[in-house]
DNA sequence: CTGAAAGCGCTTACAG
DNA sequence: CTGAAAGCGCTTACAG
C-alpha cells in the first residue's frame, strides 16, 4: 500500500532492495541473458509483490522496442464496409493486449502517407498491420523499404509481404460456381472501390468460376467502383430490364443499397431477381428475406494478423501467406 | 538524398554540423527556453533541409512526454451505437495528427481496467479521451487519481472532470417537448444500457419535458437496458396495444430494430404509431418513411474533445464542461 | 552466473 | 543568448 502511493519504482530501486545489480533485474524481467533460476525467481517475486513496471520509454530508448503495434486504416473504410473495422480491431486488441502490446491507430487519408511516416520515423511501433491492401500500395512499399515488420490484412501484390486473408477470391469463386450450377447463367456484379485488392479478388473469383464452366461473364453486367448510392442505383437500373438472374454485391453496404433500390422499383427477391452478398453483417438483417452471403470471421482475421506480426517481430519464421476459411450461407434470396 | 539513406540524424549530429550545442538545437526544436531568433532560424532551416526528426522515445524519457494520446472505448460500443465510434475517431485523429500526436486505442472489456492501467503505468500517453462515460466510472476515478490529464466524451458524474458533450439531455428534452406540443401525450421510450450516462441523460430530458408541461410520463412505457433485439421486440409488444402515439428510440440501432418489429406486426408509421430516434445514421436510410431524429456532429465532438485535451496537456485553463449543439430533424415519421 | 560501465537521444537546471 | 553536464530508466557488450 505504501509503495503504491510513492513515486514509481525504478529498476534501480528494485536492484538496491534486493542487493543485486540492475543488469540482473533487467535479465530477470526481460528473460534475456543468463541468470540463475533462484535469482530470477527472487527478482520476479519482488517485482510482483511491489508492483514494479519497467518504464517503456526507457526500455524503448535503450533496447529500441516500444511494445506498440501500429494499425493502419484508410479513413474511408471507417464508414464503408462498416462491420469490418470494429471486428478486426477487436481481434487485434485481444491478441496484442494478451502480450502486453498496445495499439497505435493511424488513419491515412487518401494518398497521404505523412501520418504513417511520422509513426515510423518516431519509432513509435515495433511493427504494423495494414488493415487493407491497395492496388498501388505506397504504404506497403514504404514499410518494406524501412525494414520494419508488418503484415497486411488481405492479399498484397508487393512481393515478400506477410499477409493474412480470408481468401475472397476463392470465396467468390465458390459462391459464383454454386449460383451457376443452380442455373443462374446471367449474373451481375456490383463492386466497390477497385483500388482495394479485396474487390479485385472478389471479381477475379467471379470470372474464374465462369471460365471453369466454359463460359464468359457478360462484361456489361460488371459494375466496378460503385462507391456512392447513386452509382449503385444506376447499376441496378442498368440491370433491371435485362433478365438478370442474380446480383452479387461485393459488400453489405452495397447490398443494402441494392435492396432499397429493388424495393423502390417494385422488384421482389427472389422472384424477380436474386441477390447474394459478402460479409453478412447486421445491415442485412432488416431485409425480410434471408440474403445469401459469404461469411467471414473478421475477429479471427484480426487475431491471426496480430499473431503473425508478433512472430515476425520476434524474428520467427512465418509463412508469407495465411489463408483463413470462409463459409457460404445459402438463403432464400438465391432460391 | 545522401543523408536519407544513412542512419538517422540525431540531435548531436545537428549540433555538430551547425557548430552549436545540443541545448541550442533542443531549444529551437521545442520552442522552449531563450534562444536568438537568428540561431533558431538557422537550426530550423538545417533540420527541415536534412529531415531531422527528434527521437520520441528519448524525448519522452528525458522530458516525460510521449506525443501520444490515449482513446478509451468500452469494447461493446464498437458494435452498438455503430456510427459513433468511427466518426468520433475521425475527428480526434484530425486534430491529434495536426499537432503531431499519435493515437493509442485501448479497448476496455466490461469492468476490466488492466489494459488501461498498463497504458498509464507504462506512461505511454500524455493524456486520454474516455469516449463514453459510465454511471460507476472506475476508469474516470482511476485517471483522476493518477493525475494524468483526460477528458470525457459525454457528461460525467465525477466532480472535476473535463467533459465535452452534445447535450443529449437538452436534445431529448426538446424532442419530447415538440412531440408533446404536437399532441402526442402518450410517448414510449426504449433506451439502451443505462450504465452509460448518455442514456440516462436522454431519459432525463424526456422526463423533464413532461414535467415542464405539468404532466408525468407513464413509467410502464419506459423501457431501459434494451440491449438485445429480443428485448426491443418485447418492448414493442408491450407498447403496441396501448394506443401509444409515439416511440422515442435512444439510438439508431434500437430504432432499426423497432422498425423491423413494427413492420413484422403490420404497424405503419406514422399512421398506426410514430417514431423518433437519436443520431440519424445510415442505418435508418433503409426506411421508406423519413425518421425524425436528433442529429449530432460526432466528428466535431471528437475534434473538440481532442482540442480540450491538448489544452489541458499544455496546462491551459479550459472550462470543465463544453456543450456542442444538436439539431432536431422533424420528418414524416412523427407527422 | 553476476556486475560495472557505457550508451540510447533527448531535456533542463545551472552557470556564464 | 548559449553551453557543459547531469540525468531520464533502461539494455547490453565486456569482464570476471
Amino acid at each position: 500500500m505504501q509503495e503504491q502511493d510513492n513515486k514509481k519504482l525504478t529498476m534501480d530501486d528494485v536492484a538496491r532492495e534486493l542487493g543485486v545489480s540492475k543488469t540482473t533485474v533487467s535479465r530477470a524481467v526481460s528473460g534475456k541473458g543468463r541468470i540463475g533460476d533462484e535469482t530470477r525467481q527472487r527478482v520476479l517475486d519482488f517485482i510482483a509483490k511491489h508492483n514494479y513496471k519497467p518504464n517503456t520509454m526507457a526500455a524503448g530508448l535503450a533496447g529500441s522496442c516500444t511494445y506498440n503495434i501500429g494499425m493502419v486504416l484508410p479513413s474511408d473504410l471507417l464508414f464503408s464496409d462498416l462491420p469490418f473495422f470494429p471486428a478486426a480491431l477487436k481481434g487485434i486488441s485481444e491478441i496484442a493486449s494478451s502480450k502486453e502490446y498496445d495499439l497505435i491507430l493511424t488513419l491515412v487519408e487518401a494518398n497521404d502517407l505523412t501520418r504513417l511516416e511520422r509513426v515510423i520515423e518516431n519509432r513509435k511501433v515495433d511493427g504494423l498491420i495494414l488493415m487493407r491492401t491497395l492496388k498501388e500500395d505506397r504504404a506497403a512499399a514504404m514499410l518494406k523499404k524501412s525494414g520494419i515488420p508488418f503484415v497486411t490484412m488481405g492479399l498484397s501484390k508487393e512481393p515478400g509481404v506477410y499477409q493474412v486473408d480470408n481468401d475472397h477470391e476463392e470465396a467468390c469463386h465458390e459462391l459464383t460456381s454454386i449460383l451457376l450450377m443452380k442455373g443462374m447463367k446471367k449474373i451481375a456484379v456490383i463492386a466497390g472501390d477497385m483500388n482495394y485488392i479485396i474487390n479485385q479478388n472478389r471479381l477475379g473469383g467471379f470470372c474464374r468460376a465462369y471460365q471453369e464452366q466454359g463460359m464468359t461473364p457478360d462484361e456489361s453486367l460488371i459494375f466496378m467502383d460503385a462507391v456512392t448510392p447513386v452509382m449503385i442505383e444506376r447499376a441496378v437500373d442498368a440491370v433491371k430490364n435485362r433478365s438478370v438472374s442474380c446480383i452479387i454485391s461485393a459488400d453489405d453496404l452495397i447490398a443494402s443499397a441494392i435492396l432499397q433500390k429493388l424495393e423502390a422499383e417494385g422488384l421482389k427477391i427472389p422472384i424477380d431477381i436474386r441477390l447474394a452478398s459478402f460479409h453478412d453483417s447486421g445491415l442485412l438483417a432488416a431485409s425480410k428475406v434471408g440474403i445469401t452471403a459469404v461469411k467471414f470471421n473478421t475477429e479471427e482475421l484480426g487475431r491471426e494478423a496480430c499473431r503473425v506480426l508478433l512472430r515476425r517481430i520476434q524474428g520467427e519464421d512465418v509463412p508469407y501467406v495465411t489463408k483463413l476459411p470462409y463459409e457460404v450461407a445459402l438463403r432464400e434470396s438465391t432460391k
